[in-house]
Order: structure tokens, then sequence, then C-alpha cells
DNA sequence: TACAGTTGCCAACAAGCGTTGACCAACACT
DNA sequence: AGTGTTGGTCAACGCTTGTTGGCAACTGTA
């Protein structure tokens, strides 16, 4: 393994600032400078860390979404336990935000977004739905409102679903996700 | 009324080409330079026709969603007829798709995408809807759905998504349309 | 023909951007 | 004590951006 080094601290200080700008400024107008700036350092140590702004961007949306073992639970309740968990996950940190932010006006970030669903949607899909052939446009179709959602939410922030509860949020999409995963195709 | 005049044409060219701009880039990689060598003129006309750049989004985003109206349609197929309108008015042109990928790094892209929906898409659910207290959330429901499926299929382009064909979408997506309309409140 | 208004191009501006390389201070190691 | 490595700053580069003002050419009117 490699060894820490002295910089550590402000190799994770830049991406902080990284995934925040990136977060709420999108890709273009999040610039080095400012994010130096908020890092407290430098913007020519962004550059010797990770190379470039895009090297920057790539290192700050590394993310794992962690979806739990959905094998074990009960079949007519994986569309709760679904939006519940992407709606914790989005309200904890900001990181998927930024994706979504950037996804939008940047390639790299829009390749980033499809690759985390694929890899770590996808299987839960092809685990329970009826029709393993099908399981990937049953992962899109959830992806879409679950992206739906945080589009309107958390970007968007069209009053009303900023104001709805969690738990009222689950209470409609989850059978919508439901019926996505597991009720025969139209 | 105000009388016909020889820039017209220029004026409409300009207005073509952010739109395109807009649509392909978002709003800090569309520069006025590109979209002015699209048009085939100098960027100093687009200041000149439309002030400066935010002007320019302004009149480039004014947008007409035209609902049909849903009054005289059977109650229960409303969810189908909503998809179908929005889906046909997503492909017609690419000016919504700008507006998204505007809405998401840009604050008066974010306002008039609320704007558009709150006026356009509001009134259609305050008519149909059991209760009509409810009625704004059951909105943003139905946002979140549609623009969801617009952001996967048309800006992020996850491949399942962009492969569905419009019927197998209206035939998926209808009747969530459809619940979060007419259900009872969960 | 003279003149005012319109349409357009050109050149330049100040500012901000990503990026680079020279340079200094603190540390680690022998 | 001396030397190479690491962490960090500073000033500048080349470039692009939105925006401006001056100037030429055209159009319509009297």
């Amino acid at each position: 393994m490699t060894t820490a080094r002295r910089s550590d601290a402000t190799r994770a200080a830049i991406l902080e600032a990284a995934r925040e700008r990136f977060a709420s400024d999108g890709y273009d107008r999040a610039t080095i400078r400012a994010i130096a700036r908020d890092a407290g350092i430098d913007p020519s140590m962004v550059m010797r860390y990770y190379g470039n702004k895009e090297g920057l961007f790539a290192a700050a949306s590394e993310i794992e979404i962690g979806l739990p073992e959905l094998g074990s639970l009960p079949a007519q309740h994986i569309g709760a336990v679904l939006v519940t968990h992407f709606l914790e996950r989005w309200e904890r940190d900001d990181v998927l935000t930024g994706l979504l932010r950037v996804g939008v006006t940047n390639t790299a970030g829009a390749e980033r977004m499809q690759a985390i669903f694929a890899q770590q949607l996808g299987p839960v899909t092809r685990g329970v739905c009826p029709d393993p052939a099908d399981a990937p446009r049953r992962a899109a179709l959830v992806a879409s409102q679950i992206l739906g959602m945080a589009l309107t939410r958390y970007v968007l922030r069209i009053p009303p679903a900023v104001e709805m509860s969690p738990e009222e949020i689950v209470a409609w999409l989850g059978p919508t996700v439901q019926r996505y995963l597991t009720a025969e195709a139209p």
C-alpha cells in the first residue's frame, strides 16, 4: 500500500472544496481558482496533485452509492427500500447533486453517471425482475424516476418537490419503482 | 404593432443559432461568438439586438408547451395523453432539452423551468385531481417523472432509455402519471 | 441630391480562465 | 552538517470570454 504523505490533508481539502464547487456551480463555473481559494492553497497545487481540471473532476466524482443487499428482502418492499436509500444518499452530501449538474453539460460527467447506474443499479435490477432480458430497460425506468425526483427537488428546486417530506416521497415513488422492477411488461 | 424591419431575418437567425447552441452546449459553453458564427454575423450584432447574453437566453427560451385540453377527455386516459404529448413536444425540437440543460446550471434557467411547469402543468393538474389542495404536489410528482425521463433519454442518453420506443415509454409512464394525478394520497 | 436612420463589420478592451515554471522553506535521511 | 525530496507560493504565459465604440455601407425619404 502507499504510505501516508504529509500532503494528504491538502489533497483532501482540495477534493472537498472541489466537490462543493462542482455541486453548486457545475463544471464550467467551478473554477480551479475558486476551489483553491476555498481549500486555502494556491491554484497551482491543484494542478500538481490532479494534473488538470478533468483529472480533478474525475477524482471528485468518484462515488459509491452503496446499495443494500436486496436479495434477502421481501420482494414486495424493494421499491420503497430503494427510494429510501437513494433519498438518504442524496441528502447526506451533495456529490450526487454535483454529478447530476455536471453530467448535464459535460460528456465525462454524463459517462460517469451512466457508469454508476449501470454498475450499481443494474445488478440489483437483474436479481429481482421477472425476465433478465429486459433488466436494463427496467433499470433505466427506475433511474428516470429517481433522477427526476433528484432533479426537481435538489437541482431545479421546484417548491412542492422541496417541501415534500422523505416519507411522503417514498410513499408516492415506492410503488412506481416497485412496478418498474417487478410488474410484467406492458 | 411594430412594423417589419430589414433586420428581422438576422434576428431570427441569431435566435435559432442560440437555441441550438444553448441546447447542445449549455449556458456557459454556448458562447456569443459561436452563436454569431453559426448565424453568419458579427458577435456585436447579438449585443445590439439582445442587450447581453442573459437577454439572448431569455429570448431564446421563450416557449409554449401547448398542453391539450384535458377536461373533455376520459379521466382514466389522462396519464397516457400527457406522457404522449410531452414526448412529442420533446422530440419535435430541442428547445426543451436546452432549457433543461441550462436550468441545471443557471439560476435564470431554473426559474424559467419552474415557471413553465407552474403555469402550464399546474392548471391541468388542478382540474383533474381529487383534492385541489394537493394539486401542486401532484404536479411536482408528474414533473419529476416526465423530466426524469427527458433527462435520462435526451440529456444523459442512458442507452436503454434511448432505445425504448415512444409507445413503450407511454405504456410504462402513463400509469405512473395517472396515479400521481388521480389516485388518493397515500 | 442631401440627409437621417439602420445594418453590419472591425478592432480593441478588461477580466477571467487553465496552466506552467522558477523559486523558497521545511522536512527526512545519512 | 549537508543533501535530496517534498509542500507550497508567486508571477506570469497565452487564450477566450462578454462587451464596447467607431466607422463604412446601405436604405428610405424629402
